[in-house]
DNA sequence: CTTCTTTATCGTTAATTTACGATTGACGAT
DNA sequence: ATCGTCAATCGTAAATTAACGATAAAGAAG
């Protein structure tokens, strides 16, 4: 991703900073525990999680950048929430992907004949 | 990853594990470059993608390495293709972790109440 | 057998990611 | 005003990723 990255449309770029964000089990964690309960508070994630708060923030934060999760400040704390909108984008952009799925076997080129 | 990797169950790793694999905007331009034209072979991918020979190979390793294409030598030449089944469990996998979507407002804890 | 083509792999460098502890900032409670 | 709590940010070290050129391997073609 670090060079010629302006060679792809904004659609994949903003497909693969989505999967970027879903790349890492404790987020993807994250995400199934906000779908699950909607415990949302950053404290109650971080002792469900097998890493330090700092970390944990982190995580949010990246999953915040995309635009998967929301986080509210409420007094001292943080409520975190699925940003359910930006998950059906997500959804739709990966299914859009694959519109036409099938499998291809060896391909002949330049009425090329195999011998199988 | 580095660490606590094995907190998590193996659903979540490999969903992990995929949604890297396309977290990068050649290989999911490959991907779906692979769902529209069934071109497969290597050195096609090299002259539609911005890389060096060796970098699109790696790539194609990376996506294979999750079982997202398959590649099959024909001669000389690979020819690549999507793995159907791989990609309808990945859709599966990332649908099922977000069954009940909502997002929430800020949570009471311990019957406190909010004064809005 | 030599040569050309095609693709995989090796070795390397630069950039990014991951994780942590420490610090800071914001707020509520005393 | 001070203290304690919660969460974001800073600074940093270790690990991983991304990219490339060079090299190797495997097969077709002459």
């Amino acid at each position: 991703m670090t060079e010629g990255t302006q060679a792809f449309d904004q659609t994949l770029l903003d497909l693969a900073n989505i999967a970027k964000a879903m790349s890492h089990p404790g987020r993807l964690r994250i995400l199934q525990i906000l779908a699950q309960e909607k415990t949302c508070l950053c404290g109650d994630l971080v002792d469900l999680l097998p890493f330090s708060q700092s970390t944990v923030s982190q995580h949010l934060k990246e999953l915040k950048r995309v635009g998967l999760i929301n986080g509210e400040i409420s007094g001292p704390r943080t409520c975190y929430c699925l940003d359910s909108e930006a998950l059906v984008r997500a959804q739709t952009g990966f299914t859009d992907l694959f519109t036409g799925i099938g499998c291809c076997g060896p391909v002949a080129e330049e009425g090329e004949i195999f011998e199988l």
